[in-house]
DNA sequence: TATTAATTGTTAAATTTATAACAACGCAAA
DNA sequence: TTTGCGTTGTTATAAATTTAACAATTAATA
């Protein structure tokens, strides 16, 4: 088996990670470190390290006894796995409040990923260029993402709208969508989707804090009871 | 043990299904929709059957044989496991672009979760509102926080103040955090924290296009072996 | 009335993911 | 030199999560 094939096989959680990974170690390098332990990448991404030292395992890598990982090594290990060698071109679907942070969220933050087009249907946005990328009309999805080599759509426009966003991009050949409506889009086999939204993790948030005023507030009773039994004798 | 215990110990990934079945279930409401079955649900979602009948049966909730799951009494049932009964509410911290889209975005979306304050230290935006949402003085957060019984705040400063401003709202007496900014935080035991980095969704979506793209150029190049192979026949 | 088709609810099995355990190593200090 | 400490790499174990299997049920239909 080639070494390429153990690397298609590498678990989706560890694929995150090793994303996450990667951008404490960009933060780490920055600060003029050069090596790192496995507790401490382990400890910024609040995980154990026995998972980071088992994730480095899977893509072969090793660190050496008493420094731990060269950091640079490591970076440019993980980018030989995430990153496509040639690069791939992403489109924004819809310069509103979301499209537009994102853009300029994105912009220049990777090499290997760079988002080269974005598309609206309102007539004031398109022809103008937002962090100097061009708004196009939606109509003319199909010919700029052909144009363009784009492979992933990002998709932000009205949640109405998404499907209608889907299969267009779709019919243009894209290979990856990110749907960040939270409307889902259903899309054909061998495209593949991911799909966000934000407020499903504001909820989750938001019911674990509610679990734990309960705890808290149990924990009150219980003291209570137990106060009252005492005072029986 | 009482009903709430069983849903205490709900999986992580079922309250997070919880949460998009209910989002899709809002939608189908809207569309006059009052019964769905398991495998509908399943479709919107990109699960399987199994999975959603699994899930209400976690949460105890049973649909009829030919009918299927009453619309309406899910999600009712649903907000009682999800939702605090009082209401939760939340602040933003950081009025940039990521910040005002999801103020805006979260406004008015769920009857539980109330957008009631933010903060910024750019004397431009304190002071003004935005979304009828007051925009605070940063120094002003502990008082703030207590005063309006505010009990998750979401963290879109700039990644390098990221850090300094979990400890601050850990300070102010905060129980959640969602911070999403690149740069994670550390808090102390019985606050929740939820991160989230949008450049790791899209690295996901990346990598599995690249894996697509090299299986496709791999079979291109196993179909020219065979040729090669059969034209030695 | 019996039969068929579709669906639920639930237990059992499989898969995926995370954690634990521990040998091997290398340096520092006794 | 040897002992101790802290680290890596890896295999074994455990936990979490998903999927399969299937009995039970309902209503339509032959
Ligand atoms: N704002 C947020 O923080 C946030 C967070 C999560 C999800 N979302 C979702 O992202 C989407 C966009 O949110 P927003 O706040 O940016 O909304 P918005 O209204 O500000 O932006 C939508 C943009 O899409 C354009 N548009 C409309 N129809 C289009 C079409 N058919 N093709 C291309 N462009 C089209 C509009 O002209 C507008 O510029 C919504 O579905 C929203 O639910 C937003
Ligand atoms: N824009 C996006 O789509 C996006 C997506 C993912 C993550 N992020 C992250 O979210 C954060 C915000 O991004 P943005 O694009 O909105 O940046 P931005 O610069 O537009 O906004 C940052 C805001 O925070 C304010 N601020 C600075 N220091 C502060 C402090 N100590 N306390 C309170 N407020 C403070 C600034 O005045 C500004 O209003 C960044 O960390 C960014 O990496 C942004």
């Amino acid at each position: 088996m080639k070494a390429s094939d153990t690397l298609k096989q590498l678990p989706h959680k560890t694929i995150e990670r090793l994303s996450q990974y990667r951008r404490a170690l960009l933060i780490c390098l920055e600060n003029k470190k050069d090596h790192i332990f496995s507790h401490e990448i382990a400890k910024i991404q609040h995980i154990t390290p026995v998972q980071v030292r088992r994730d480095l395992m899977l893509i072969g890598y090793s660190g050496t006894l008493r420094k731990g990982y060269n950091i640079q090594e490591l970076i440019d290990l993980i980018s030989d796995i995430i990153d496509s060698n040639e690069g791939i071109n992403v489109a924004i679907l819809g310069m509103g409040n979301l499209g537009r942070a994102l853009l300029n969220y994105f912009s220049g933050k990777r090499h290997k990923l760079s988002i080269v087009a974005s598309f609206d249907v309102n007539p004031d946005k398109i022809g103008k260029s937002f962090n100097n990328i061009p708004c196009h009309n939606i109509t003319d999805m199909e010919k700029v993402i052909k144009r363009e080599n784009i492979e992933i759509g990002i998709i932000t426009v009205p949640a109405s709208q998404s499907m209608a966003t889907a299969k267009q991009l779709v019919k243009s050949g894209i290979k990856g969508i990110l749907n960040y409506t939270p409307k889902p889009v259903e899309v054909p086999e061998g495209v593949y989707l991911e799909e966000y939204d934000m407020i499903t993790t504001l909820e989750k948030v938001s019911f674990y804090v509610k679990m734990e005023n309960e705890r808290a507030a149990d924990q009150v009773i219980q003291r209570k009871d137990q106060g009252t039994a005492a005072s029986d004798f």
